[in-house]
DNA sequence: GTCTATAGTGCGATAGAC
DNA sequence: GTCTATCGCACTATAGAC
């Protein structure tokens, strides 16, 4: 698979997302309109991903978001309750639609070794197409609060378990020789994280994303040789 | 070497680091007698770092500041000018001390091998020494204004740089093995932030440095055999 | 050299008109 | 459902007493 296949058979994902966020959070969105709401907290989202992936969460405001969204102070906060929350719902919700759809496409290959590349591929896809959701997931979780802190967390090691158990098997059916499969596991998903994180650096260099699957593939393939 | 072979070695290296902007920045700092200020420099810089690197340096504020630091706010503003100068004054003055122990240690060696092996090392028990400042560089640099930002960018390319050479070196010897030298330099680099960065999964799973080392170095040799 | 007090600004959040 | 106006608070920065 390349970047293209994958692209294409993606829908509106922000407004997935944001359609979700609708139906899960009804209490505290006052505008009861699904179309209206939905299309609002697509440009609402949008804007808030972009501010913060930019100058940080914290450093955003509210007056920020009016004048990137066109909307008013008061309309605002007919879509969210605090500033806070805007934060706990993108890292949900986000975290919540990305492993979905890292899991769906694990899922449909059957051998070890295409896991472990649709899991490289899927990821560096996702992280192209939603870079901002992912930045912030890396930049703002040490600053949320415990409870949110903590589900933070459980993402983090759950991608990190994807790995594992790829690794498990890999070393159970021969096919790979992994002396420390923690250790393996933890040093490829910054592997991965550089992608979105440097982007800057990938952009200047004209290195496309999936020459950088392919180069990571055939670095951690080499690297787990017998 | 070994971290606790490292450790012993360095002297107190916030003293230096403070001792140097004392020098440097003579003019912004109204206090004359060098121990007094040394002293208080070292006193705010370690607050600073530490209340940035649990909160972000944006949602710091300069009364948290006061209170980790014992001093009021007016004796606050007789060692720096703005707080966006603080921000400024420890990425330049911390890049450039981390600059310059990595190059020391680097030529201290003569084979290859053994630079690239040193490389990785210090790198990593420099930031188990000194882990807010790393931390700091990381997530602030994208908050700066554009000026300092391009000082940051050029941090990192020149961190990059010095594994680039290790591996064109390596090549040359025909001792490695590396079709993309500027991306494997690329993907060492994340694999060594990630010590810093999820510090307390290692933590959590009892993982020292010296393991985290031993393991990268094994790791990232194998990827780079004929 | 350090303190307290305060000026001036911009923040998150809300009430009430339309 | 969206707007404007405004409240109360916390912020950075400074002036002047000690």
């Amino acid at each position: 698979m390349k970047f293209s296949d994958f692209k294409k058979h993606q829908s509106d994902y922000v407004e997935d997302i944001c359609r979700n966020i609708f139906r899960e959070y009804s209490q505290s969105i006052k505008i009861k309109k699904e179309e209206l709401a939905v299309r609002n907290l697509v440009n609402i989202y949008n804007a808030a991903l972009k501010l913060s992936s930019e100058k940080g969460f914290a450093a955003m405001s509210l007056r920020d978001l009016c004048r990137e969204t066109g909307l008013s102070m008061g309309a605002l906060y007919s879509y969210f309750s605090t500033k806070e929350d805007l934060l706990n719902i993108i890292q949900e919700q986000g975290q919540k639609f990305i492993a979905g759809i890292m899991i769906e496409y694990i899922n449909a290959v059957d051998t070890v070794v295409e896991k472990l590349r649709i899991a490289i591929r899927i990821h560096l896809y996702l992280s192209e197409i939603m870079p901002q959701w992912y930045i912030f997931f890396f930049m703002e979780a040490r600053h949320m609060v415990k409870a949110e802190q903590k589900k933070a967390i459980a993402s983090e090691l759950a991608t990190e378990q994807i790995f594992i158990d790829i690794l498990e098997m890999g070393r159970q059916q021969k096919l790979f020789a992994v002396d420390n499969i923690i250790l393996t596991a933890s040093v490829i998903k910054p592997m991965l994280q550089d992608w979105y994180l440097k982007r800057w650096k990938y952009t200047r260099r004209q290195i496309s994303v999936d020459e950088y699957a392919d180069f990571l593939i055939q670095f951690i393939e080499k690297a787990l040789r017998r």
